[in-house]
DNA sequence: GCATTAGTTGAATGATTGTTCAACTAGATA
DNA sequence: TATCTAGTTGAACAATCATTCAACTAATGC
């Protein structure tokens, strides 16, 4: 069964709203992008990413530069590798976690950017 | 009272940690830094940016063209409007947003690229 | 004046999220 | 073998978030 549209506006710029769906991409990619920024959206996160950007680090470097327990800092490595933004070696039982690509830093230095503007 | 480090490893690489936190910026920045991706993190928002990257529209453009309600758009379009990523101007009892700078289709193209490769 | 409409707002609610805690695995060392 | 440590994991809890609802403002037209 089809949604009805659920806006109960009279007057609306029905060429403009029709032009642009026609180059929209499907909400299946606007999520994926979605899921992306969100990789960024927390402080954790994104402390973890510009510190990789830096350098590789293990779990317990981390966890001390950021002063966080490794559990804290091994949910979000989880999450940010599912994402495919950090990849990691292991060495012996020690993790080193680097960044999967340069989006990354293209992605951290556009935003720093913005804030100093 | 200062913090206690709370993680309980032994054998880190202190040299590494000791230089990447050098150079690493404040809390506060990174938590500007991660509220300016908050912002391109939730599918609304995100569809809405994209969109007023093709053309300035107004409130109901937006819902029809999304399919939800006056009142969430315009909650969203308040953050974005608190985070100086849309701004809007009035004419009559319709108010046309469209995108404050260049950075917002900088940062979204940025992302595409990533979720495309 | 009154009615209508575009848009905003605050409170409430359900969903999502981040961290903690405790238990666990795997590699190293003895 | 037993023990120690780096790291992972799932459940639970608190905090944050997105949408809905109802009430409201301001501009338009009768």
């Amino acid at each position: 069964m089809e949604k009805q549209p659920i806006c109960d506006c009279d007057v609306i710029h029905t060429d403009v709203v029709a032009g642009v769906r026609e180059h929209m991409p499907s909400k299946e990619e606007f999520n994926k992008l979605a899921n992306l920024y969100k990789m960024f959206s927390g402080g954790t996160r994104v402390q973890i990413l510009w510190a990789l950007e830096q350098s590789e680090m293990c779990v317990c470097d981390l966890a001390v530069l950021l002063n966080m327990t490794k559990s804290a800092i091994s949910h979000q490595l989880k999450s940010l590798r599912l994402s495919n933004l950090v990849k990691f070696r292991k060495d012996g039982q020690i993790a080193y976690y680097s960044l999967a690509d340069d989006h990354v830093k293209d992605i951290i230095d556009k935003g720093f950017e913005h804030i100093n503007e």
